[in-house]
DNA sequence: ATAGCCATGTAACCAGTTACATGATTGA
DNA sequence: TCAATCATGTAACTGGTTACATGGCTAT
């Protein structure tokens, strides 16, 4: 589990309420790491029983009350140890894959519109992505260097979303075309990386 | 949900016990979807009281029973359906990119260790891949036709990996450099693409 | 001997999703 | 007036992980 580590790590960045972390998974962290407002709001509860987040209530006129977490030592100390210890491997999990593997069984026009879409959405998203980059780019030095952790979690994610659309459209295209592709992978990917050189 | 779909997928391609779907999402499809034995069981026991596939006891000699399922002609209408049924962006959880967000807390070495240990998993997945191409392409032109929803989806994994692994070993050449990168992803990327013609 | 494969399962727990619930303020 | 934003939560359900449990056969 990781929802735990990744609330702590927004908290240790800047303290906030439960409602204001919601927010936060929702943009920026929440390209990589998805929650909901009812699971933060468990999990703080769970956190602040544990004493690794601990809170203050804020009175507000015109605004709701709100209760403004913050780490605590016990929970920077969770944290560290957290990051020492080596994760395994991903597993991957794919809808659109196990869909492509069932393919034979799809209507060949309805699955063509669903990859049309798809590629749609993603270029969306990498839109979204080139934006901050350009306005990482745009600001001055120092700024660079100190959200260039969050710019590197970026960068994987433009590198994600081009490679997954680049393999849609491969995909779109040999079945519209029916065909297969010619040269294997591997190929392709070792030319890409000598031609840089 | 997409297990029940999975395994409905498999069992159309072919019938099989619990034991036998569970090693094939250990290879194979279980590289874009993971499930565990207890799982299979678990959801087969659903399907079938769903009447969505059925089963037969096979009696061996010198091996246990065991209890072969294949999928109804119910099943295959659920499964059509499904696959017609347009499936939301898929939500990552990647933990290893929530370590990147949060590396200003953890000790420089740990990070770099921990890095090239995942590099050297990820190669190892790659050169899976890798040979899984080698062989496709060794088959004849027949066969090639047949399998080719199946090395869609393994030239999905190879890019995959093999972006993966360059982000990586940008990530940890730049913290050892304690550098930054210089020029905007979305550029090298564009110049990649243009290359290619 | 010992590990690994074949084969099936239960149970407890943990994590995530969806639905429901409330209520004030602000801006179109 | 209607939708959005701020703000917090509960409850039911679904899905996934880990641990436990059994037991014979085969190959080293």
């Amino acid at each position: 589990m990781s929802l735990k580590h990744a609330i702590l790590v927004l908290l240790d960045k800047k303290p906030g309420s439960g409602y204001d972390l919601a927010q936060r998974f929702g943009g920026g962290i929440g390209n990589f790491w998805h929650a909901t407002h009812q699971q933060v709001y468990q999990e703080l509860k769970k956190l602040s029983s544990d004493q690794l987040v601990e809170f203050e209530v804020h009175t507000q006129a015109e605004r709701p009350d709100k209760k403004v977490y913050r780490i605590t030592s016990a929970g920077r100390t969770v944290l560290k140890t957290w990051l020492k210890q080596p994760i395994k491997l991903a597993r991957i999990n794919s809808t659109l894959l196990v869909k492509i593997y069932a393919a034979h069984l799809a209507d060949p026009v309805e699955l063509d519109k669903e990859l049309g879409q798809h590629i749609v959405d993603h270029q969306q998203k990498l839109a979204e992505y080139a934006e901050l980059e350009r306005l990482y780019f745009s600001a001055d030095a120092a700024t660079r260097r100190k959200q260039r952790m969050p710019y590197l979690t970026l960068r994987s994610g433009i590198r994600y979303e081009w490679t997954w659309i680049e393999w849609m459209k491969e995909v779109k295209q040999l079945l519209a075309n029916d065909a297969l592709p010619e040269k294997p992978m591997m190929e392709l990917l070792a030319k890409a990386a000598k031609a840089k050189h």
